[in-house]
DNA sequence: TGTACATCAGTGAACGCGCGTTCACTGATGTAC
DNA sequence: TGTACATCAGTGAACGCGCGTTCACTGATGTAC
């Protein structure tokens, strides 16, 4: 059978070939699990063969390290660009903050799956939770850095530590997330963080004193 | 090979039978996932065969559904608990609720790796999507019915919807539970429900007016 | 520019294994007399 | 109480299938002359 189409040197396809089988899997993933999702789906989702996959990855778990590594330099970049931007309020940054996560707008359902399964795989497997925990941190860095910046142009203080403020804000926009697709008809997205953030926020940013 | 000691009547030897075969699920689960667990691997732990299984079950899915059933009971019934002790604070309540979700004590790490799978599947399959919102919207009316109670009785009242409430410190809870397995020696259970919330409980629950 | 050879990304058939499910069976317990 | 039969919970061998992984190969592209 002949091969596909060749469009451009032999290591700019190669590399083209291993993104595609990356962004396969994350969607076969996202649809049946990483237990559920076989070799095969992912290569007929990128229109390879096995063989293919296994000139790129040594196996499926190694594919999975290679899927977190791409991830976290991709929102890495998203949050610089929001970060970027001086005009924002607390509230803008962490709704572009929630965004940067998501690859295309209205993929949230694959995000929260993706993300549901590797936090799932990071707690069984130890070292692949150390590698994921790490990548965790530096996103919560970056996020908490622009935040203490933009409160501070406003004159707010924090009372709690930031990373406790990110980690708080991240798990329950994860959580209404969660509810949302559990009863997409009468639960709104946003709307915990609608109902419950402002009084968070409230409480935890305070006009300085100074 | 000869069977198993006999104990009790068939049908109650059947009704243990089956019950094993659940608490094997729910260990099997948690240690490997849904799609990374066998029928053999949960047969084996519970210490039968696997027609034993497909006498009890008429197949894995069918198993899940079980699961989800039995845990309802359960978790409704130490709610039930918590619920008739009058004497608690409105902390107290919701730390009685979040044990309520554990079998035994210190099974925290299987308690989060069973719900998020639950998670999970039920985004990925509509129909036990329903199952299982129909039975967290059960669960969180309890609450929610207790910590309106207990708050009343402390002369307080909530500035938004009691079940956004119950949503967001469960939400919160479980983003706390994932921090903590994903660090286990640098961040303690508990520390961001710490640190995030009396500040939010603060900010939602205000003193009457009248 | 044209030819001969080397490289190696991706092919696809093949492997052995473990899976979910089925089913003819066994033997302990319950029932009838 | 003792015997004969019925029931059915659980056994374990067997099934076909799809899995992850391997490997000899092909043919398009790059390189040397």
């Amino acid at each position: 059978m002949p091969r596909a189409k060749s469009t451009a040197s032999p290591t700019a396809r190669r590399a083209r070939t291993r993104s595609r089988l990356l962004d396969a899997a994350e969607e076969v993933f996202a649809e049946r699990g990483f237990g559920g999702a076989s070799v095969e789906d992912i290569c007929e989702r990128a229109g390879f063969t096995r063989g293919a996959f296994y000139s790129n990855f040594t196996s499926k778990d190694d594919l999975v390290l290679a899927l977190v590594d791409a991830q976290a330099v991709a929102v890495l970049a998203r949050i610089e660009a929001v970060a970027a931007r001086d005009e924002l309020t607390v509230e803008e940054v962490l709704d572009g903050v929630f965004a940067a996560f998501v690859r295309e707008p209205g993929q949230t359902r694959r995000w929260y799956l993706i993300r549901g399964e590797l936090a799932l795989h990071a707690v069984r497997d130890r070292a692949f939770g150390r590698t994921l925990g790490a990548r965790e941190k530096d996103i919560r860095r970056r996020v908490g850095r622009v935040v203490a910046r933009v409160a501070d142009a406003r004159g707010l203080q924090l009372t709690i530590p930031v990373d406790d403020y990110v980690r708080a804000v991240m798990a329950l926009h994860s959580g209404s997330v969660a509810q949302h697709l559990l009863q997409p008809r009468t639960y709104p997205p946003d709307a915990l963080e609608r109902a419950v953030l402002p009084a968070l926020t409230g409480a935890i940013l305070t006009p300085s004193v100074d």
